[in-house]
DNA sequence: GTGACATAAACGTCGTACTTTTTGCCCGTG
DNA sequence: CACGGGCAAAAAGTACGACGTTTATGTCAC
């Protein structure tokens, strides 16, 4: 159909050609191999990837909808600099944990994480559902569970759905939809570093007395314990990426 | 060069066809004028707005990266759930703010202010460049200049400015990237609500004394008196929607 | 040196043809 | 008679190539 004579892979499994596409040019580009500044033309890309160039124009509008990248006439598809980037879509933030500035970005990501969730801890206390209650209560007692004998892998799922209840239970809509994010970073901190060791014991316990503290509605208590569980996360970064 | 009897405006200025035509599809879904779970048909959509159904697919893909829709075959464009959508994307907090529940998104977005930018000014004092110091000052001097007499615009730049430069000078860019919603919700309290009364002097003394705080390096006092700030936020906002 | 105009490079838009997926019918079988 | 598997048709998204439009850039005349 066309030359093609050196056609790229683009071995992800298709939901439509343009998904393909973005699945070889986010992660290119959140990985800085297409440093801001630069410019891709639509039909470059298309011959590249040997596709129509209305597939890559659908691609590109994705990312440019991500303010990663910006199409201008004449001029073609310039990359734009890192400080405009919608960095908490979450597509770029699993693009950019993929790829080369992970710890850079795993910190951000934690420092955010220990902003909000103490907050939200205090909100849930106030605003927790019994069932949402008896969730967290559960999620933490099958954290304590599966904190010892390397476990780490069901751990982990509890410790993301724990979290996860957290956040929904806080009522706040912003704060709900963190979960994805931390979901990430805690699998991403599993994945990446230890995965040997069982998890710190202080900081199950903290899990368990959040709990409790929501239960029990006394929302300072639920801000300080989960403020504490993140001065934990930020310690074990530092001790990582210093 | 279609029949488009029912052609509706797109009022919005040109800056291509697709991008009017997400100004005026964002806005309507958002707004939940289509309900989640109700489908649009790409070539009824076309008609509709008297484009071609590529431009349709371009900003349906726009639509479907921010998980507002979801496309699929035989079955239509589908709107999603509002709790699966990317409530983060600047687009649509834009969107929202401008819609029907833009109270509701106010207070999410002030919550999270309240959450983030505390922990913001904290960091700020530790890692602020001396510029960054020296910006923080004048636009706080400028804020206490603009607090007296009917010049709540001059004041609003100032207060933007500010928040932008904590943010900035946190050094998480996470935290930088909120600048942008913290001026939304800045410059829509201000235009929705009093824009008579001058500010309150006591959050302006406040402002200045986390100006002098970040200076000195002083990141709990910081960190303390950004909460208090925000304590003062929230309570405004509780007092317009209990 | 400066202005305006011509040129072409790149994105933008359109109409057409293809593919996938659902749905419903039909027929065979238990 | 009821149920189930498979085939066919239609509905909707998907991909393509050609044409249109904007605009950066260079050149020519003044």
């Amino acid at each position: 159909m066309r030359a093609a004579p050196y056609a790229e892979p683009m071995t992800n499994q298709a939901r439509g050609l343009h998904a393909q596409l973005l699945e070889s040019l986010g992660p290119a580009i959140t990985a800085g191999e297409y440093p801001p500044g630069s410019v891709l033309r639509t039909d470059e890309l298309a011959q590249r990837f040997d596709v129509s160039r209305t597939v890559v124009r659908e691609a590109v509008r994705v990312l440019e909808s991500m303010h990663l990248v910006e199409s201008r006439r004449r001029v073609g598809v310039t990359v734009r600099p890192t400080e405009e980037w919608n960095v908490y879509d979450p597509q770029v933030i699993r693009w950019r944990l993929a790829g080369a500035d992970r710890p850079r970005q795993l910190r951000s990501l934690t420092v955010l994480r220990s902003a909000v969730e103490p907050v939200a801890a205090g909100l849930a206390a106030r605003f927790a559902t019994p069932e949402q209650c008896a969730a967290l209560t559960k999620e933490a007692l099958w954290m304590v569970a599966t904190s010892r004998g390397r476990q780490l892998d069901a751990y982990l799922v509890h410790d993301i759905a724990f979290h996860r209840v957290v956040l929904r239970a806080s009522g706040n809509e912003m704060f709900a939809r963190l979960g994805d994010v931390v979901a990430e970073v805690l699998s991403g901190r599993t994945r990446h570093q230890v995965m040997f060791e069982d998890p710190d014991p202080a900081a199950v316990t903290l899990h368990v007395q959040v709990a409790e503290a929501v239960r029990e509605g006394d929302a300072p208590r639920a801000e300080r314990l989960t403020r504490e569980i993140a001065v934990g996360a930020l310690q074990e970064l530092d001790v990582l990426a210093p």
